[in-house]
DNA sequence: CCGCTATTCCTTGCATACAAGAACACTACG
DNA sequence: CGTAGTGTTCTTGTATGCAAGGAATAGCGG
């Protein structure tokens, strides 16, 4: 629904949105409501609804989650043996690091997006997918994120780091595959925010 | 809403629970429309509601999450320090060893309750927390966790892997405090559901 | 007696009218 | 000029009526 992007702060009048979809308010009033339990929007009874803006530390937070639930996904595949997703990860791997030496950082961005949502449903596990669909909610759309890391050096040790991931999974080493996963998510994610683990 | 238990399976028609409530249909299908998102209930358009039955492997990837997210808490707690989460623990570790020595199963499932959700408050991550009462809502309500496990030598042994997930806490051990809670939570689903670790 | 078909009843989905409350602007008074 | 009071207008919350579709059942034909 919200595909594209509304300005944080900015009021969503419930009949404003039923007249831009061409529907009623009630569907609208529904997805709102789900947006709310994704803390993506805020309604303030009586008052009026708006697009919320996640604090400082809820990105940290989400972030430490994102460590969590994809090293958790990680170990989880590396128990699996020879699947579909492993044989998708190491085609995803080859084509990153081609990337990477092409300085073509918008395909690894793309290739990055696909390597992290491989390895989780390649975990196997629905309800771990579907926690990571929220969380991901949560994250996709703030700005922060959206910035791709353009550092060439950042998207080298990044590409070295997926490797290192596929490799343990390959050995079938699931505590080594999520340690390495964690590392890699805490990386990142300290390329993003600016160093510091806590906020 | 559900405080009760309505049988799995069953229709729940919205009229129905308007009148017994006491309101018009609207209240009473946003609710249902989250607990659809939270997978308690099924809604086939045009046809009807149902309490939802989880299948065995859904139970087994609730676990497995329970796990990994426990085990999250308990290592971050654990980077903490002393907090007043820190200090219930201690009094709950000591009180459920008091209700193992006794054999008060039900004061012991009690003390079990709070020890697990402490510990995830203690992790002092909200978006955890609130993954994790996401995640319980949907175990809560099967009658298989019900059932408290009343063997004494599970209780013995639980008790013992509470006091073990409490000393490396106290001694800042995240790597050990997030092991032994993982484990913790592994046996006692072991317990649970019968061994095997997949389906 | 069995099978097929049409109809009726039940469900949820949607649209709309009304109610309640909060924020804001305007006015009157100190 | 400042402030308190009041009224208007916006918002969301709720109730209800209607529409659409599926399922079960009754009726009919073989």
């Amino acid at each position: 629904m919200l595909g594209g992007t509304y300005p944080p702060g900015e009021p969503l009048s419930e009949i404003f949105l039923a007249q831009q979809f061409d529907v009623s308010r009630t569907p609208v009033r529904e997805a709102l409501k789900q947006l709310e339990r994704e803390s993506l929007i805020e309604i303030r009874p009586k008052v009026g609804t708006y697009v919320r803006e996640p604090t400082k530390r809820e990105i940290v937070e989400l972030f430490q989650l994102k460590e969590g639930l994809e090293g958790m996904a990680a170990g989880l595949m590396a128990r699996r043996g020879r699947t579909p997703s492993l044989e998708f990860l190491e085609k995803n791997v080859k084509a990153s690091e081609a990337a990477s030496v092409a300085h073509d950082s918008e395909r690894y961005a793309q290739l990055v997006h696909e390597f992290h949502w491989a390895l989780v449903n390649g975990s196997d596990n629905t309800k771990l997918v579907e926690h990571y669909r929220l969380l991901m909610n949560q994250l996709a759309f703030h700005r922060l994120v959206l910035k791709t890391v353009e550092n060439p050096r950042r998207i080298s040790a990044s590409s070295g780091e997926h490797r290192l991931v596929l490799q343990m999974i390959q050995d079938k080493d699931h505590f080594g595959a999520e340690a390495a996963m964690r590392n890699h998510v805490y990386a990142s994610a300290r390329e993003l925010l600016g160093g510091g683990r806590n906020s």
